[in-house]
DNA sequence: GTTTTTGTTGATTGACGAGTCAATAAACTT
DNA sequence: AAGTTTATTGACTCGTCAATCAACAAAAAC
């Protein structure tokens, strides 16, 4: 019985299998079937919407930045001081759609997916870029020429939180994750009066 | 022409060349003829002396913290004050036989390994038990309460710098990574006097 | 109402790779 | 010198899985 119009349906739900299903074993070890039985379909059909697994890969951490992405940038919308713009990408960057289980689990192995694709590789490129000039309009105002250093150091400071929160067990704890990453801003930005006896 | 007492000697040369192949091929998809063929024997003769694959990868975990760990320990023995003890953790975590290329690639791959292998989950958290606690020897006399706090924010800026270095082209630059670790601690740092104009 | 397009799957192919085994040989033991 | 232990490998088994194909069904187009 079939209903017109299915392809973006069906690529739509391959890719959330997808990134289901490498967060769930955490590992690019998943296999054609699984996935496309998550998706509800038969593995045929999933090399029929999509040329190869690789594709579907590629397409699942595309679906993720997007997701992150128009968080940031519905965040940075509404920011109206450059602090305020700074904090809304911490905030989208710990928020529960993009800090779950999941996600997190399934960005570790599409890190490592960069190492050998290229096509990943790039994305990867492409967040980083956007990370860090996101934080650069907000930080220049508030750290001059030391901004690129201190983007620089948050942004691995984020990464470095992803990674652990991967090995963590139980839920992931975000506004801790967050909290720390405040702390960082707090220690390197001049302005705000530092209080280091609590 | 067999001589005796090669287990030691094949199993080290397995070892190496195991973390050379992950890290040459950036994933855990290596096949054992490959590690056996770079170790210079047949991959009949790695599985004779390692029981699995599995096995395999967790002896060069294994081996990678025991390097990292003696070189820690060695930096520490050394150490007077505690800033010089923390100093001296840096040091070693970016050093160049800890940040070597290879090493990192197969850090970041060992650390999706367990997310599927308890042993090898186990080995990542006893890394970072232990970073913690040594990093809490030199920064509990010099921030008190906060130390926690600190050693957790530079525990994670140390694996991200890990993360990043894997998909930097090029040469792994650990002084760049040893100084935004230090920048990270002399704006933690109550004592020393900060700097914000430079 | 026949032809084309779109959706769908079970079955099959073809490759690859972990782990086993039998066989060979050198060294040590008694 | 016969027997045991250690070292070593080529050949083989067995399972898995990505990708393809042939076939069927329903809607759309003509």
């Amino acid at each position: 019985m079939p209903k017109l119009g299915m392809e973006p349906i069906r690529k739509d739900a391959l890719v959330k299998a997808t990134i289901t299903e490498i967060g769930r074993t955490g590992s690019l070890d998943v296999t054609v079937s699984q996935i496309a039985k998550r998706a509800g379909m038969s593995s045929a059909l999933a090399h029929h919407y999509f040329g190869s697994k690789e594709d579907m890969f590629l397409a699942a951490m595309r679906h993720i930045m997007t997701i992150y992405g128009a968080e940031v940038r519905g965040a940075l919308g509404v920011a109206q001081t450059p602090m305020a713009r700074v904090e809304a990408i911490v905030v989208a960057s710990f928020s529960p759609t993009n800090f779950r289980r999941e996600a997190v689990g399934a960005w570790l192995n599409f890190w490592v997916l960069a190492q050998t694709v290229p096509q990943a590789k790039r994305l990867v490129a492409v967040y980083q870029r956007r990370l860090k000039s996101n934080l650069l309009v907000g930080l220049r105002p508030l750290a001059g020429a030391r901004a690129e250093g201190i983007a620089e150091g948050l942004g691995a400071l984020i990464d470095g939180l992803y990674l652990r929160q991967v090995l963590r067990p139980g839920a992931p704890d975000g506004a801790a994750a967050a909290q720390m990453a405040r702390d960082y801003l707090a220690a390197h930005l001049p302005s705000a009066p530092q209080d280091h006896n609590r």
